[in-house]
DNA sequence: CCTACCGATCGGTAGG
DNA sequence: CCTACCGATCGGTAGG
């Protein structure tokens, strides 16, 4: 009866993955049952399981969307004649842009990754472990040009991205500075106290 | 027949505290059933309910304690006669090493809270924002004085509390550098991020 | 502190 | 796409 409204480019598994990404960053993987999700889609619950296989889906679909565009973008952007600083600041700025306008499929895939199961978990877990590694290898070759002061490269990394991650609050925040503003702070913030 | 072992100084609900928090930190707060953590304190189900009303109080025990840590420590700071970069420096260090020492509880608080219900729900909200509030008057005091150079207060705080954050990552990592070494690293970046 | 058990809800399937 | 329904598991209670 009630049909899944698709937009125009997608499939309506697209449409459901959507409302998936919603639902798990408002309430959690967990917290989040299928009759939840059947409601904002307007479907029964049974009839979701004509487009997926099962809830877990949902969760591969985000994860690895997400860690696909990113590691595109770094390994795109690393191959570039930029020097260190230009790298890392395009890298922040990618990171900033991502969570301003797809912050619920991030923040998501960044809090929920846990909730996979195997082989899922370890391959997200492996391309974590080699994003970051890429990253720090970036923040090394600025130490080595003498571009950036002598910090401990990992702890510079986790620093910038979980910097990246507040700005879930600034999404909930009432008086919203712009989004251009937001990525010039934090850009003056961060890549400033890198700078040797 | 089982008991539970509590610790010298600590009554049998603070134990299944603890034990909540590395669970609630291990699989999050929906995904944890009272069934996990009987097991993991050596007793079954139902007997947790001498100690305990229910599974949400262990949530609320955990965020309000946290809390209330972060706020004492921000009003006795804030009361010095420090400088503005000089309170920063003592905020961000006493969050690294609560982080680095207590970090299940922290973490949890951070990421659970949300599961709350009314009224608890309500109040770690405003104590949340209370608190943000507070620091970002420390910064923008520290921009008045020439301390710190013009950046949107609210955003450097969003920055520094989720920089902070990462520190989980820190201690999931094999080859960690110590303690004093992170603290070091981070008070580098981020502080030097902000002076004028 | 345990055994026994409750109603509710979960993810998912059968069959049309 | 829906109705009807499954076994499993949930948080929690009664009663000893």
């Amino acid at each position: 009866m009630a049909k899944i409204k698709s937009k125009k480019n997608g499939t309506k598994k697209e449409t459901i993955v959507e409302a998936a990404s919603r639902l798990f960053h408002e309430k959690g993987f967990s917290a989040t049952s299928m009759r939840d999700l059947a409601e904002k889609v307007g479907v029964e619950a049974a009839s979701l399981y004509n487009h997926i296989q099962s809830k877990s889906e949902l969760l591969q679909e985000i994860c690895f969307k997400v860690a696909n565009e990113f590691m595109t973008n770094i390994e795109t952007l690393d191959a570039g004649a930029l020097t260190a600083i230009e790298k890392i600041n395009a890298l922040l700025r990618f990171h900033i842009q991502h969570m301003v306008h797809h912050f619920e499929e991030v923040v998501v895939s960044d809090r929920e990754w846990r909730h996979l199961s195997d082989p899922y978990l370890s391959n997200i877990q492996n391309q974590r472990r080699i994003y970051r590694k890429r990253f720090a290898g970036i923040i090394e070759e600025g130490i080595k040009n003498k571009e950036i002061k002598e910090i401990d490269a990992p702890t510079a990394v986790l620093i910038i991205l979980h910097a990246v991650s507040g700005i879930e609050s600034w999404h909930r925040s009432k008086r919203k500075i712009s989004p251009e503003l937001l990525e010039e702070n934090m850009v003056m913030i961060l890549v400033e106290g890198l700078k040797k």
